[in-house]
DNA sequence: CCAATCCTTGCGGACCGTGCAATATTTCTC
DNA sequence: GAGAAATATTGCACGGTCCGCAAGGATTGG
């Protein structure tokens, strides 16, 4: 990786770690980007070369962009040929980035702390989620080779993203949490909500 | 009611449906407030006295403030005692206002048309849908009695917030679609989840 | 008809976000 | 290493959103 690239990281990170402190300190709407982008050592408008918006800087990369081999992996049918656990492997990937673990716990605290302190910064994230869901829809749709016309996969995904969000909030990413335990929460909660809604042996 | 409050009511109508319009016909980007206000024969002023941003003027007011006395009565386990109809009739609450059905239909198919034209703006709408979510969660919790370290029925609201989401994007409000159809596809969706999450005897 | 109340409006201003052209920096080529 | 090409940063100007404030109008109630 190049000199350029390095900086330009390092311009990121370096936006991003100062518009969390900032808001951090005195709330969204007593942060201006002018503010941000001089605590970084850059000009305004440099800002705006690396995100569209004020919130942009401040959610991160989360959900993760949905890994493609995983992806395909899934609409082949696998990995283990069990919808729900292939569905989970899923899922695992959106809030699982590539990074390590440390730097993502630490991440993952920030934005909770953030989300808390500036409820307006869901929706953001909520619009992002939907995004991913509408890819998972596809996928879904793919594996179970569903028409155009069924819209079951929209539905399913539309449910898993519903289990993953609950599933987000439920980790404590203070303290180890491995991807099996995040794998058993997962499988707890989509069990939680077929016993929920499954029909118990209806007489019709 | 007096003059006051009806033509207050009439401006806010009309700074709606002007809004609504010059989006359908130009697109979001290229509708001022100015112009909305203008079309209003209001001041740009007036129309930030009736909304607080532009977009909030476009969505109206779904989902609907969930229903005072339906809460009630399923916190207290009715109206059947069976959890998921009880669940369904609140979220049918959700997108059944109080309005005359005509002008519910002419409302969701402008809607439909709108964030057909501007996904931005289904934005917004979650973000309203997460308010609901919040609300149901608290209402299943109060009925289940869940304390407040069980999670489960935020997973449950947020499950029955995505078919509800699910269903109305199904709904086509063009053709008649009587309150027990809508049931009825609640019923089917939530029932679908149900057998594709539910655990098939499994062997533990 | 007068006073209280509420709404509208204009004005000034802070801030967000963008297009453009100039400048600076890195990378490539020889 | 020098110059050319590619890419990043920056300043500037501008349109637009949204808000606080204070003045003027309309509606209401007595």
């Amino acid at each position: 990786m190049g000199l350029r690239e390095r900086k330009k990281q390092a311009t990121r990170r370096a936006l991003q770690e100062a518009g969390i402190r900032l808001t951090l300190e005195r709330g969204l709407e007593n942060v201006t980007v002018e503010e941000i982008a001089l605590e970084a050592d850059v000009s305004t408008r440099t800002f705006f070369n690396y995100f569209a918006t004020k919130e942009e800087a401040l959610l991160g990369d989360v959900p993760a962009t949905p890994d493609e081999q995983v992806r395909q992996a899934f609409v082949d049918g696998g990995p283990t040929g069990d919808f729900v656990e292939d569905l989970i492997t899923v899922l695992i990937t959106f809030l699982v980035s590539t990074e390590d673990l440390a730097t993502q716990r630490a991440d993952m605290l920030l934005r909770k702390k953030l989300t808390e302190r500036e409820p307006q910064l869901v929706r953001g994230l909520l619009a992002r989620f939907h995004n991913v869901e509408v890819e998972l829809a596809g996928a879904i749709a793919e594996r179970t080779g569903a028409g155009p016309d069924d819209d079951r996969p929209q539905l399913l995904a539309a449910a898993g993203m519903a289990v993953m969000r609950h599933t987000m909030k439920r980790l404590h990413y203070s303290e180890s949490e491995e991807p099996a335990d995040v794998r058993a929460k997962i499988r707890e909660a989509l069990r939680h909500l077929g016993e929920a809604f499954a029909p118990p042996a209806r007489e019709d």
